[in-house]
DNA sequence: CCAAATTTGTTTCATTTGTAACCATTGAAA
DNA sequence: TTTCAATGGTTACAAATGAAACAAATTTGG
């Protein structure tokens, strides 16, 4: 028999975004008040340091970006010189993408903010609660997997 | 010593962020196709159905909406004739709000779709995910709780 | 009692977002 | 080849968002 009422603060969906708004907006302030960057400018910045070289396709896979918000992020690194663009010798659609050297030295800069951010979050844990949070959430990333490339 | 790279899909916040838009989304589609609904109009229909009446205050602080998102939803809402306001015999700035009939109904409907949606979703889990994740999500809110009453 | 500060909620404006249309190029089919 | 569909990426437009200014009512502190 169906329950009459939902309970917002026990919805599982509700949840999950609330927490990971909540934990995304304080990390942002962290790129946004050293670098003045946005979310998808921080996460091409993040992309491109780890993998060196990508496409815009890639990066919009990488880091689960709508191809419109990778476009924008791209054009404004490339305004502040943080990234170059790289003709491909056999496709003239595509262009490899790679941070410059000031991009680099940002993106390691961010690194070490990024991780000190992420300790501190588990810290406020016990070790059962760090190991909780991330069997469940790499759970559900397996389920949905594929759900994400859409967008 | 510090880590020069890091790994976006192994960095929580991300992993949290893309995992609750991924859920909500999915689960955004419902309301959407269903009724037109909004996010914020979702979230006012499901505390007032949940709580009975409430004012825009304590609606933002029920679902962790901006002021601003409420305004706006509870004119939609009024709008569609889906709830009303209730002046406050003391307190002339406050409205006490609440669903109509109509709202009601719409809430009734919604209630179940939600609940399938997160027992669908739950059930992609084992007994020991599930656990897993209720247990790594409270616990971060209970370390967080507090920094979501800002917004 | 009165002025200043606070609270509640709305509105204005600039920014961010996403959908859809678009251009250029490439690949596939005829 | 020549066309037609698919792909990579940008742009234009409309909708959603949030910061800040605002009006109205209430509370607080002389």
């Amino acid at each position: 028999m169906e329950p009459e009422i939902l309970e917002l603060e026990r919805f599982l969906p509700y949840r999950l975004y609330r927490l990971a708004d909540t934990v995304s907006r304080e990390f942002s302030k962290i790129y946004k008040e050293r670098h003045g960057l946005t979310r998808p400018e921080w996460r091409t910045l993040s992309g491109l340091g780890q993998r060196g070289t990508m496409t815009a396709t890639e990066l919009g896979e990488q880091s689960a970006m709508h191809k419109t918000k990778v476009s924008r992020a791209v054009a404004e690194l490339e305004r502040r010189r943080w990234l170059t663009r790289n003709p491909d010798r056999n496709d003239r659609r595509i262009e490899h993408l790679a941070l410059t050297r000031a991009g680099l030295a940002a993106y390691r800069e961010m690194v070490s903010l990024a991780n000190a951010f992420e300790r501190e979050l588990l810290a406020r844990l016990s070790a059962e609660e760090r190991a909780a949070i991330v069997k469940g959430v790499a759970a559900l990333e397996g389920r949905l997997g594929g759900a994400w490339a859409k967008y």
